[in-house]
RNA sequence: CGCGGGGUAGAGCAGUCUGGUAGCUCGUCGGGCUCAUAACCCGGAGGUCAUGUGGUUCAAAUCCCUUCCCCGCAA
C-alpha cells in the first residue's frame, strides 16, 4: 500500500524480489488534479499497471469498506509506504505476518506525514528509514530495524527522498526475509526523543527574509523540488525559490533587499537576510518554468535594489 | 467548461495597446587587446515571431478566430 514515487520504488523492489507473490497494490484513488480536471494516477498505480499487478483504490479502508477485497486477496503480509490513508485495526491484524511500514525517519523522531521535509527544515545532518510493525498509533509501532542515511549539504527533498526510497526498498526486502525465516526482531519505540512531523502546508512555503540565511536555505531545500519556497517580487507577482546557497555576511541591510545580481552563466541573485545572505541560483517566476538566476536577471525581471517578500504573510 | 500568465535565435526577455526594415541581455563561432582571464574591444552565424494552403488589410509578431502545448493559483 502506497501512493507517491517513494512508495512506487518500494513496490518495485518487492516486485523484483524472487519468491514474493504480489496479490495486489493498494493506492489512493485518482484525483481530479491540476489545471483542467485531469485525473492523475499515482506513481504506485502507474508501476503496478505496467507490471500487471492488480490495483485497488478504495476511498477509505475504514468501516469495513475494504474487507471483502482484503479477504479475497488473502495477503500474508501488507507492506505500507507513504499510503496516505489510515489503516484501521481490522486491516492491521488481518495478514498472518501483520503490516510493516517503511517510515522516512529514524523513529521515534519525526513521526507523521512529512518526516523527510521536517528533517531538512530542522537542519538535521542525518535521517534514515525505519522498518517497523504498524500498530494503532501514528508511526508508533515496534521497530524492526533502522537504516541511517546522512543528509548531505547538497541534498534537497527530492534527492534525499530518492535515496531514502532505495533504502526503503532494500529494508522491506530484508524485513520480508527475516519475517519468513523467523529471525525478525521487534523493539518498542522509546518515548524519549519522539517528535511529530506535521504535514507541510502553505504556511511553510513563505520565506521570511528577516530570519537567518541558514534556516532559510534549509526551508528552500526542504521544499524543493515541490512545492517550493515562495516569496514575491516588487511588482507583486509570485516567485518561487528552487535552489539557493549561503551568501556570506551582509550587514546593515534591509532583509529581502536584492544587493547584487550576476548575469553571467548560471548567475545569482543575492538577497539580504536577517543574518547573512542567500545566493539564489534557481527559481520559478509566476507563469514560467524553473530557470537559473542568470536567466531571470537577463530577462530583466530583477535588479539590485529590489525588495523581495514585501507582502506580509496573511494568515 | 474553476481563475490567471505564457509560446519571438541555443537560453531569458522586449516589441503587440497606437499594424509598416526582427530588437535586448547572455550563450556560441571568428578576430583583437593582455603576462593572463570567466574581464574588455570588433565582427559573424543563428528566427517560416507555437499552430492554421484561417479571417481582416495595400501591408500582420502586432487586430480577429481555430487548434495544440507549457506554467502559476485554486482544489
Amino acid at each position: 500500500m502506497g501512493t507517491p514515487a517513494f512508495a512506487a520504488e518500494v513496490l518495485r523492489a518487492i516486485a523484483e524480489k524472487p519468491g514474493v507473490e504480489l496479490v495486489g497494490a493498494v493506492t489512493r484513488p485518482d484525483k481530479p488534479k491540476g489545471r483542467g480536471m485531469k485525473l492523475l494516477m499515482s506513481p504506485v498505480k502507474e508501476y503496478a499497471l505496467a507490471r500487471s499487478i492488480p490495483v485497488f483504490q478504495p476511498k477509505t479502508l475504514k468501516n469495513g469498506a475494504f474487507d471483502q477485497e482484503l479477504a479475497a486477496l488473502e495477503p500474508e503480509l501488507i507492506v505500507v509506504a507513504a499510503y496516505g490513508n489510515i489503516l484501521p485495526h481490522e486491516v492491521l491484524v488481518f495478514p498472518k505476518y501483520g503490516c510493516v511500514n517503511a517510515h522516512g525517519s529514524l523513529l521515534p523522531k519525526y513521526r507523521g506525514a512529512s518526516p523527510i521535509q521536517r528533517a531538512i527544515l530542522d537542519g538535521e545532518r542525518e535521517t534514515g528509514i525505519t522498518a517497523m510493525f504498524m500498530d494503532d498509533g501514528l508511526d508508533t509501532g515496534d521497530v524492526i530495524k533502522t537504516y541511517p542515511c546522512p543528509i548531505e549539504d547538497g541534498d534537497d527533498c527530492g534527492s534525499l527522498t530518492e535515496k531514502l526510497a532505495v533504502i526503503a526498498g532494500k529494508a522491506m526486502c530484508e524485513t520480508i526475509d527475516t519475517l519468513l525465516d523467523g529471525t525478525v526482531t521487534r523493539t518498542p519505540q522509546p518515548e524519549e526523543g519522539a517528535s511529530y512531523a506535521a504535514k507541510i502546508g502553505k504556511e511553510d512555503e513563505a520565506l521570511d527574509f528577516s530570519r537567518d540565511a541558514e534556516s532559510l536555505r534549509n526551508q528552500i531545500r526542504a521544499l524543493s523540488p515541490a512545492p517550493l519556497a515562495s516569496t514575491t517580487t516588487p511588482d507583486g507577482r509570485g516567485l518561487k525559490i528552487a535552489q539557493a546557497a549561503l551568501g556570506g555576511d551582509c550587514p546593515d541591510t534591509e532583509p529581502g533587499l536584492v544587493t547584487e545580481v550576476g548575469s553571467k552563466g548560471e548567475g545569482y541573485v543575492r538577497v539580504a537576510c536577517g543574518k547573512g545572505s542567500l545566493l539564489i541560483t534557481k527559481l520559478v517566476p509566476e507563469g514560467k518554468k524553473c530557470m537559473s538566476a542568470g536567466d531571470f536577471v537577463r530577462g530583466r525581471k530583477i535588479a539590485a535594489g529590489d525588495l523581495l517578500g514585501r507582502q506580509p504573510e496573511r494568515l
